[in-house]
DNA sequence: TCAACCATTTAGACTAGTCTAAACATTTCT
DNA sequence: AGAAATGTTTAGACTAGTCTAAATGGTTGA
């Protein structure tokens, strides 16, 4: 058993690896929770003590298997609670990450599983992450930044690569959510705007942050 | 703000004070809530200095009406979210209760509202328990103990007054639910044991125990 | 190379909640 | 009423997690 507080370190941890490939750094860890890095290093030690994860003093950190196991197991309730609430509960894009911090940590051994199904096995989140399954096995999707497609093409928005309150606030208020078509009108050198057409209806300029910042595919994600 | 602890305590001198009309006592609230009385005397102390409850040393304790208020949401929130594991998850009668415990302490100002009217704003919790409303107000019904029927009585189950893992898997096994129809064809004065019809089917001997702790009434609850 | 800087860890203190054991009230029984 | 039994509170200690401040390690650049 592990307490709320671990499975948000290995979370945490988890999260940060892609970006620290040999060790994660302590201040790192501690900017994400926001906590001291003090705290963070007496929470390395006990997590390292209980075997989640290879720590080494002034290092950084690495994750044991049985520690990405429990990460992935809190990701994957995070995002399966994301899903019931954007769908069944009708809250929007950004609402649903704070609660879901909460229900990730509901512990229970059936209960996700049932969720899982009585939601039809989604296979991403409603900011199109990938949920991990029981086996802890995610479904990757070949997507690319929009900032990236060509004045013509076609696409449809298939995540975001930002989760703050503000970003997602915007692309709701334009009614740019996941699944909608776009299509790349015309691309402006000078400050790397991009118009576009959303859904065959509205013409709407993106900023450049903006278009670095969602993720889009040629084919449509499957459920 | 409560802690989750302290939302334990709140709801478990609420649901004792019908029980101790003039001050719930120590002992009683550290054996609902398994800890020790010198824990409940430290509690009693935070929770009186903050305004929640009414406590003189030695005399036990009562509910401020803001205590009250906190309990009465506690009790809504484990009983919507019963429900929801109960009829959107098939979780059965003995299951829900332990992972209601945790979900109960879930914050967020909208989610609760929202699941209430995705269930439909039941009135009662699948254990037959009034559910209350925004406002704290509950839905009383009139219910009677089975033993109390007489020979030829036809009523209707509407709630269970024990709460155990064990009387609830019997009652599942006997699949003597919620909405179940009880004909009482014999009183036997010996044992106090009581043989009824469920649903106009299978005829069962039910023991005076089980007969005391379940509820009836002629009407059915509406919804 | 060594000083200066930055990141990290240690030391010690704090909070919330819990416990055991001892002290103190209250109730009960004779 | 007084002693015994029972229930309650206090005192002091423990755990998980956090913090600040001081000490230490590692890195960079003159």
């Amino acid at each position: 058993m592990n307490s709320s507080t671990e499975e948000d370190y290995l979370k945490a941890i988890y999260k940060l690896s892609p970006k620290f490939p040999d060790g994660v750094l302590t201040s790192a860890i501690a900017e994400v929770l926001e906590t001291k890095a003090s705290s963070v290093t007496d929470m390395l030690k006990k997590l390292s003590e209980k075997g989640y994860i290879n720590y080494v003093k002034y290092q950084g950190v690495t994750l044991q298997p049985i520690g990405e196991e429990v990460a992935i197991r809190v990701i994957r309730k995070h995002r399966l609670w994301e899903v019931f609430l954007a769908e069944k509960l009708d809250f929007t894009w950004d609402e649903i990450h704070e609660i879901a911090e909460q229900l990730e940590h509901i512990v229970s051994v059936n209960l996700i599983d049932r969720l899982d199904k009585y939601l039809g096995f989604p296979k991403f989140d409603p900011h199109g992450d990938p949920i991990p399954d029981k086996n802890g096995k995610f479904q990757k999707i070949k997507d690319v930044a929009l900032r990236d497609l060509n004045v013509g093409d076609i696409a449809i928005l298939v995540g975001v690569r930002e989760h703050s309150k503000e970003f997602l606030q915007y692309l709701e208020n334009i009614k740019l959510l996941l699944g909608s078509k776009i299509e790349v009108i015309n691309k402006f050198a000078f400050d790397e705007s991009v118009l576009v057409r959303i859904n065959g209806k509205s013409e709407i300029m993106l900023s450049s942050l903006l278009c670095k910042n969602i993720s889009v595919t040629h084919e449509k994600p499957k459920k």
